[in-house]
RNA sequence: GGCGAGAUAGCUCAGCUGGUUAGAGCGCAUGAUUCAUAAUCAUGAGGUCCCCAGUUCAAUCCUGGGUCUCGCUACCA
C-alpha cells in the first residue's frame, strides 16, 4: 500500500465534555496523533489536524441534573478545560471544535436527512418506557430500580454499578424514573436504524482484504465483529440535548450521540477552512483516525459506513489505536478519581510539559495495555531526558562559551572516527521516518534519543577538554561538529518534544529547520554566535514523586468514603422475632473447595454443618482461593431453600459482608466453634 | 465458557515475509573520566524467547493443544 498521497487528514478522538482530560486519553490518542501531525508538517506536506469537544449524549444530561446546571453550562465548563490544557501541553490542531457548534448541528443534521432521503435508513417502532409526569422518554440510564442479580436499589437500566452487571431496564425490579421517581410506562417510538448488515460485506472486503497492516488489535477485533454479524443500531435517541432529527414529526428526538460525533470531524474541517471538501472527498488525500481501543468499533464499522452510504466521503487509511494506559497498577477511574489530570500536571510541573509527552510515548501502550508509574516518570526524566539529552546539548554549549565565546568554530580536517560518527548519526533518519510512518513511535522516540547517545559518546571519546591543551585547532572541528549534532537533536525531537526543541533553537539563536534537513552537518554556519545556555531539563527529586502519590492515595480514599457513606443501605423493613427464628443459622467447617469449571466467580464448597456434610456454591472464587478456605469455619443459613447452580445442588449459602465495592469478606467465629452451633 | 489482544533479561519493550553467538533503554556490578545538572563513557553479569506436541534441513517466529494476564461478554443465593 504505497500509495501516493497529496495531503493528509489527521483526526484524533474527540474528548467527551463530562470530565476533565488525563494521561490514559494523552498515551492513547492524543500524544501520538501530535507527534505524526508534526513530523508530516516538518516534512512540509499538506497536513491538517483535527478535533474538539463532544459534548452529547446522556451522560452530560446526568451530570447537568446532578449539579443543577443546564447541559451547556456543563460542556461549556469541560470544554474550556480540555482545549486549554491540550493547548498548553503543546498539542498542535489546526481547529478545536466542539459539537454544539452551529457548524456542526448544520453538518451533522444534513448529512442524517441525505441518507433518509435515499432510504439509507430502517425506521423502527418500539415500546420504550416513558415518564408520564415529565412528559420524556427514558432512556435506560434514566431508568432506576432493583438489580436482579444483587438486589442493589440503585441499578440503572443499562448496568449495575455494584455488581457490574449489564442489564437491560425490562429486567429491573420496581423500575422508576430518575428524572421524576414516577413509575414509567411503556409508549411506542418511532426511531430510525443503520442497517449495518447491509454494509457487511463491503467492510470485509475493505478491512479484511484491504487493510491487513492494521495493528493486530485493530484488525482482530474488526473481524471479530464482522464474523458474528452485523445488527442495525438506532441513530437517533429519545433526548432533549442533541442535535434534533431533520424530519418532519420527530419532536423531540435528536440523533444519537456517536453518530453525530465522528461527523464532528467534518464540521471541524469546515469551521477551519472553505478547502474543507478537498481533504475530504479527495481519493489523494490519506486520512488517520487516532483513538483509543474503546472506539474501534465506532472508527472502523460505525462511521465507515455512514460514510459509505453517504457517498461523497473518503473513507481512512488506518486507525492506529491504542490500548489502555493504568496508573500505578490499577485501571484509570474517573469515578473512583484515580488519574492524573493534565490540568493538575500542568499546574504542578510547569515548564515539563516535554516530559509528560516524553514519558507517555516512551510508555505508551502500544500492543498492549501499559502501566503509568511515578518512579519511572522519575527515573525517565532523570536518567534519561537529564542525564543523556539535556547534559549532552549542555556540555557541547557549555564548552563552545568556555572556548570561543559562544561563536560556532570552523570544522578543519575530519579524522576517522569524525567520519564514523557522522556516518553512524545519518543512519538513524531512515529508522526515525518508517517508525513514524509506521505509527511506532515509541520505538521512533528511541531514535530520536540516539542522536544525544551518539554525541556524548563523541564528547567522551574525543575529549576537547583535554586536546585543548596541546591541538586547539583539532577542538574547534570537534565542537563544530558536537553543535552541529546539537542541532539535529532540534530537529529530530521536534515532533515528540516541541517545547525543548524550541529551546534548543533559541540557545543556538538560529531559525527552526525543516525535516529534510537532518543529518546534515551544515546547519549552523562557523562564525555565528550562540545565545545564553540553559538547562533543558532538571532533575525531579523524590519529594515531588511522593507528593503525587500521596495525592492519588488521597483522593481516592476520600472518594471511597464519601461513596462507602452514601451507599450505606438503609435498613430493611421490620421483622419479628418469630421471622428471625425461622433462618437457621450454624457455624460450619469447610471441608473441600473447588473452581467450578468454566466460571469465573463460583466456587463449589463442602460443607460440614454439624447436622451434615452437603454441597454449597458460592460467589467467592475472586476473593478467596480454595486452598484458603479449606479448614475455616463460616456461618451458614442452612435452612435456604436448595437451588441449581451451573448443574449443582446449592443447600445453604455462606454468609459474608460486602463493601461499597462490591468485594466479598467471609464471616467466620471469632474462635474456634462447634460445627453446628447456632447462631441466634 | 465465547470473542479479541498479549506472554521475550530484575523493570519497560524491539525482534520485518522461519536461517549462524536473541537485541535496546533503565536498573545492577566493575573500571575509566571530570567539559557537563554526582551527569558521561567502556566492560560485564543476567534469558528452557509461558508449557507440551507437530510441520521443517532449520521455529521466539508456522500449526494444534494447554496455562496465565488484560478487555468485551456470559454465569455470579
Amino acid at each position: 500500500m504505497s500509495k501516493e498521497y497529496k495531503r493528509y487528514l489527521i483526526t484524533s478522538a474527540l474528548p467527551y465534555a463530562n470530565g476533565p482530560v488525563h494521561i490514559g486519553h494523552l498515551a492513547g490518542v492524543y500524544v501520538p496523533s501530535d507527534i505524526y501531525t508534526r513530523y508530516l508538517r516538518l516534512k512540509g506536506y499538506d497536513v491538517i489536524s483535527v478535533c474538539g469537544s463532544d459534548e452529547h449524549g446522556v451522560p452530560i444530561t446526568i451530570k447537568a441534573r446532578k449539579e443543577g446546571i443546564t447541559p451547556q453550562q456543563v460542556v461549556d465548563r469541560y470544554h474550556e478545560i480540555i482545549e486549554k490544557s491540550f493547548r498548553r501541553l503543546g498539542m498542535s490542531f489546526d481547529i478545536y471544535s466542539r459539537t454544539s457548534s452551529p457548524t456542526h448541528r448544520v453538518t451533522a443534521s444534513d448529512f442524517f436527512r441525505k441518507l433518509y432521503d435515499e432510504g439509507k435508513f430502517i425506521e423502527q417502532t418500539t415500546e420504550q418506557f416513558y415518564d408520564e409526569e415529565a412528559q420524556t422518554f427514558l432512556a435506560d440510564r434514566y431508568i432506576i430500580g432493583e438489580c436482579p442479580h444483587c438486589h442493589n436499589e440503585k441499578a440503572y437500566g443499562d448496568q449495575c454499578e455494584k455488581c457490574g452487571s449489564t442489564l437491560s431496564s425490562n429486567e429491573l425490579i420496581n423500575p422508576r424514573s430518575a428524572v421524576s421517581g414516577a413509575v414509567p410506562v411503556k409508549r411506542e417510538t418511532k426511531h430510525w436504524y443503520l442497517p449495518l448488515d447491509k454494509y457487511e460485506g463491503f467492510l470485509r472486503e475493505w478491512i479484511l482484504e484491504g487493510h491487513k497492516e492494521w495493528k493486530s488489535n485493530v484488525y482482530g477485533q474488526c473481524k471479530s465483529w464482522l464474523d458474528l454479524g452485523l445488527q442495525p443500531r438506532a441513530v437517533s435517541r429519545d433526548l432533549d440535548w442533541g442535535i434534533p432529527v431533520p424530519v418532519e414529526g420527530a419532536d423531540g428526538k435528536v440523533l444519537y450521540v456517536w453518530f453525530d460525533a465522528p461527523i464532528g470531524y467534518i464540521s471541524a474541517t469546515k469551521d477551519l477552512t472553505p478547502d474543507w471538501e478537498k481533504y475530504w472527498k479527495s481519493e489523494d488525500t490519506k486520512m488517520v483516525h487516532f483513538i483509543g481501543k474503546d472506539n474501534i468499533v465506532f472508527h472502523c464499522i460505525v462511521f465507515p459506513s455512514m460514510l459509505k452510504a453517504h457517498g461523497d466521503y473518503i473513507l481512512p487509511e488506518n486507525v492506529p489505536a491504542n490500548e489502555f494506559l493504568n496508573l500505578e497498577g490499577d485501571k484509570i477511574s474517573t469515578s473512583q478519581n484515580w488519574a492524573v489530570w493534565l490540568h493538575e500536571y500542568l499546574d504542578e510541573f510547569p515548564g515539563k510539559e516535554d516530559v509528560l509527552r516524553y514519558v507517555l510515548c516512551a510508555n505508551a501502550p502500544e500492543t498492549k495495555d501499559n502501566d503509568f508509574t511515578w518512579k519511572d516518570f522519575q527515573s525517565r526524566n532523570n536518567s534519561e531526558l537529564v542525564a543523556v539529552l539535556g547534559n549532552f546539548v549542555n556540555r557541547a554549549l557549555v564548552l563552545t562559551k568556555k572556548y570561543y565565546e559562544g561563536v560556532v568554530p570552523e570544522r578543519g580536517a575530519l579524522t576517522e572516527y569524525d567520519e564514523t560518527t557522522i556516518e553512524e548519526l545519518q543512519k538513524i533518519k531512515t529508522s526515525l521516518e518508517r517508525n513514524i510512518e509506521h505509527y511506532h513511535f515509541r520505538e521512533a522516540l528511541k531514535d530520536a534519543m540516539a542522536y544525544s547517545r551518539i554525541g556524548n559518546k563523541y564528547l567522551a571519546d574525543t575529549e576537547p577538554w583535554k586536546v585543548v591543551k596541546n591541538d586547539p585547532e583539532r577542538v574547534k572541528t570537534i565542537l563544530n561538529i558536537a553543535l552541529q549534532i546539537t542541532a539535529n537533536i532540534a530537529i529530530a525531537i521536534e515532533p515528540f518534544m516541541p517545547f525543548s526543541a524550541e529551546k534548543i533553537l533559541k540557545m543556538l539563536a538560529v531559525e527552526k529547520f525543516g525535516w529534510e534537513q537532518l543529518g546534515s552537518m551544515e546547519l549552523i554556519a562557523a562564525g555565528h554566535t550562540i545565545g545564553e545556555a540553559q538547562l533543558l531539563f532538571e532533575k525531579i527529586e523524590d519529594d515531588a514523586i511522593q507528593a503525587q502519590l500521596d495525592k492519588l492515595e488521597a483522593s481516592r480514599r476520600a472518594k471511597l468514603e464519601a461513596e462507602a457513606a452514601q451507599n450505606v443501605t438503609e435498613q430493611k423493613a421490620e421483622v419479628s422475632f418469630d421471622d428471625f427464628q425461622k433462618m437457621d443459622i450454624r457455624v460450619s467447617t469447610i471441608l473441600a473447595a473447588e473452581k467450578v469449571a468454566k466460571t469465573k466467580k463460583l466456587l463449589k464448597l463442602s460443607i460440614d454443618t454439624g447436622i451434615d456434610k452437603r454441597t454449597i456454591v458460592s460467589g467467592i472464587a475472586e476473593y478467596y482461593t480454595p486452598e484458603q478456605l479449606v479448614g475455616r469455619q463460616v456461618l451458614v443459613l442452612a435452612n435456604l431453600a436448595p437451588r441449581e447452580i451451573k448443574g449443582i445442588e446449592s443447600r445453604g449459602m455462606i454468609l459474608m459482608a460486602e463493601d461499597a465495592l462490591g468485594r466479598l469478606v467471609l464471616v467466620q467465629p471469632e474462635d474456634k466453634t462447634m460445627a453446628g452451633a447456632m447462631i441466634g
